[in-house]
DNA sequence: GACAAAAAAGCACGATCGTGCTAATTTGCG
DNA sequence: CGCAAATTAGCACGATCGTGCTTTTTTGTC
């Protein structure tokens, strides 16, 4: 009674092994029961079909992304220093994972013109995060760390489009150094939003504005030191 | 005689129209053989194996891109109208292909943990856009046009991120309003990097500054006007 | 029109896929 | 332990995949 959940767990975990480094796609039911030592008929009854299956991937690591990502960052601060946790987590989320790759990305090309229950989950889980994203934004700008003219929609996509090419670029190229420009991609768009400490500024500390131009580096240290390892075992 | 090269010819045309739609692992023998009206064994023929047909596909892919992309941006004069208008016909032709889907991106996820042929001809075909892109940049460095210390391989990795990024929002999201960020973002990232017209500059018009920050906005069109429709089939 | 060569089809093969059905096994409770 | 229920395995099915083989059809040249 107990047994049979506990084995799904461990075929889910196996299942989202797969489908990170092979696909959504490449997620199939033969390859789970030999990776499980199991029969194709033992893993296949745990979940009514194989979309079910998929699906429960899908929010399996929806689950953790959250976990790990997001609720952590609730703990900074409304506004920019929301935001930039909310960022940073995400990269080095990203740094870490490099050797399965993000279900949220890869789903995104495998479905884009795959209408069904598998699109229209993983839709809702990336359009979930984006939300997140802009309410954190609109925050920044509420809390006067970002100019109130601020264009949040833009200020997205850009932050967006850079963890994109982050993945595509550890992953397919194998360029590790898209995560040093992904933090400078980071701070020079921030630069060009952030309040001037000019009138009120209720918050924070008021730092000195240092250089208008590049510098603010020191501030957004974007990517967690990974305590000791950054090694993979692939 | 003549008829295998035609057919093969018109193999390749559909062949390359599953790929785009479906990803190149999306392409088989059998669907091909059928959008063709033929025997598989007939369509089989043409190519030694389903990997060389993929391979096919790749370069023809390719040489299309460089025609309609890359070849005519060497028109403009060297330097940032050049980088620009690369830029341009890139975007453009992703508003272009909402409906099929850009190869290059897609290619990189489903091959970015398979290594073989097929991810090498994708990678090679990749790394010469990016390193057109990458002269472009530094020859728009030496014009004068950008700041003499632009980091120009953080310049084309943002362009290269908010391409990514129209792909996903435009083909999965179904965000057409991509096409308008892509066009702010590539304003503020040029703005940034552009040369005052303090001293020499010794190239194109003069322009006046106008303001320091958002501006430039009429002189980088980044799209093409699509002649009549921007509507697609799908 | 005849004939050689090229192109296309036909057919079969082993693999793998998802999934139903039934039988064997294991589990947890009394 | 015993027994019912939950869990796993076994097996078969139709489909589809890439790819080898042989045969038929089409093509271009004399």
């Amino acid at each position: 009674m107990r047994k049979g959940l506990q084995t799904r767990t461990a075929i889910l975990e196996a299942a989202l092994d797969i489908a990170s480094r092979d696909g959504l796609e490449g997620l199939t039911i033969g390859l789970l029961a030999d990776r499980m030592q199991m029969s194709k008929s033992g893993v296949f009854a745990h979940f009514g079909s194989r979309e079910d299956l998929q699906i429960a991937v899908i929010q399996e690591y929806h689950r953790r992304f959250e976990e790990e990502v997001f609720f952590p960052s609730l703990k900074q601060a409304r506004g920019l220093p929301r935001l930039s946790a909310m960022f940073s987590r995400w990269v080095t989320r990203h740094t870490r994972e490099i050797d399965s790759g993000c279900m949220y990305i890869s789903g995104a090309v495998e479905y884009d013109d795959r209408p069904g229950p598998i699109r229209d989950e993983l839709l809702s889980m990336v359009i979930a995060w984006q939300k997140a994203l802009m309410r954190a934004a609109r925050q920044a700008v509420k809390e006067g760390h970002l100019v109130s003219d601020t264009d949040c929609e833009q200020l997205i996509f850009e932050m967006r489009a850079m963890v994109l090419a982050l993945h595509h670029d550890a992953r397919f190229l194998g360029d590790t150094r898209a995560v040093e420009r992904i933090e400078r991609g980071y701070a020079r768009l921030i630069e060009s939003y952030r309040a001037k400490p000019s009138k009120s500024s209720k918050s924070s500390s008021t730092k000195s504005p240092s250089a208008s131009s590049s510098a603010a580096s020191s501030r957004l240290r974007i990517v967690a030191k990974t305590a000791g390892s950054s090694a993979s075992s692939r």
